[in-house]
DNA sequence: TTGCAAAGATAGTATTACTATCATAGATGC
DNA sequence: GCATCTATGATAGTAATACTATCTTTGCAA
């Protein structure tokens, strides 16, 4: 039996709350779909409302504009990589092992999803994620968006892995940036494997797994190692 | 005395060389300005028309629109890491010295510049790769620009980086993997630093360089050792 | 001096990214 | 059963964007 999720957003990140309308629920579902299909920069808010056989001036009542959407979305994503990471971590003992646990999560590679967030693709999700998430925050207005803390979802799960990892390693210096890195790193790599594999040592065969052995690698390889200063 | 350098640039990148015109030049050397000044997003052929004093429709003769004018830049900036990795590691024996050689570079810490791309921006330049390059390939039709070799140069740099990578250590398996993701990290770090500063263990001040000793850390602790199969 | 290529000048189109306003339908309160 | 309130629908409009087309001018080259 599966559990219902439902994960609190900053209220910041809408004009209108789109959980609590079948409209909002549908703009965010269907928002991950077309995005995923048509990609971010082609995207627009008139395609999107015909889709859910309304207007552009709905959706505007929900979000002010795409650029918001996104990172709607995004954060959202992170949120749920969040409660994943604290729901397969729980019970374990062994700093090695919570990590080791980690590492499918961020390549949505875990099975087994607890309570899973209704009607939400997330397979669909997770390839919006690796191809747009970064334009959510290289823009001009990072600062502003900060300021309102669009980013807190992102943050905070870099903290909680970088609190792992001083669990592991109480003396390496790196955790926040080595915590951030191993999230980009997934997230390029497997952008690169499917689109320029040239640039990876990744065949692309769904068997093996060899990103995940590679993020096993970089990680460990560099927290195993008290850094001298 | 510096050496006047021109790099070859594949024609595919534009519609007519930009290169073999003034108005051309100043169109690549104020479009860095404008991209860095004002962003990608907010850049429009509209703008650096009126900031070069001339039509849109010029512009346009040059590049068929701004994606290929980023992809250009892009493209322009990854040669010229190439050639300064040629030269910085040149009469260097020593795989370890090589490698670190071009960290520095990666983050354009290299005081000296032999022979300076006349005109150009390099700190702009910098800066506009670190928060816009990505955006030259996430987008949809990335397979279709691949085809055409527009990333060819950043395909050349990272195979360059896996061949030192290689002489370093031969047993190596991850060294393209290895060579992209370092080089992705070095950005995404110095922009997290710049912007988002709470997901990097940096600073900020300009004085002690901990992004390179991160840099340095990630790497050799990853391709010192040999990974077991 | 004729010819050609680069650039200037002007105009036009479809689409985007919004904003504003008014009407309507359904739920809720009394 | 009526008032009311809220969400959405419907329509319209605007400034800007991302082009394309065409015609003219300029400057250099044969």
């Amino acid at each position: 039996m599966n559990y219902s999720l439902h994960l609190q957003m900053n209220e910041k990140l809408y004009l209108r709350d789109p959980e609590q309308s079948d409209l909002g629920r549908r703009i965010v579902r269907q928002g991950i779909l077309l995005i995923h299909e048509i990609g971010f920069e082609e995207t627009t808010f008139r395609k999107l409302a015909e889709r859910l056989g309304t207007k552009e001036a709905s959706i505007y009542r929900y979000f002010e504009n795409k650029h918001r959407l996104l990172v709607y979305i995004v954060a959202w994503y992170w949120r749920w990589l969040d409660y994943q990471v604290v729901y397969e971590t729980n019970n374990i003992t062994s700093p090695r092992q919570k990590l080791e646990r980690i590492l499918p999560i961020l390549l949505q590679r875990s099975t087994d999803t607890p309570a899973t967030p209704d009607d939400i693709d997330l397979r669909a999700l997770h390839n919006v994620v690796i191809r747009e998430a970064s334009k959510a925050y290289l823009t001009r207005h990072v600062s502003d968006d900060n300021r309102e803390q669009l980013f807190k979802p992102y943050k905070d799960l870099c903290g909680r892995l970088a609190d792992l990892i001083l669990d592991f390693n109480p003396n390496y210096p790196y955790a926040r940036s080595r915590a951030s890195s191993l999230i980009e790193t997934a997230h390029y790599q497997a952008f690169f494997m499917e689109n320029l594999p040239s640039l990876t040592n990744f065949g692309g065969e769904p068997t093996d797994d060899t990103l995940l052995a590679f993020l096993h690698h970089l990680l460990f390889s560099s927290i195993e190692r008290t850094v001298k200063e």
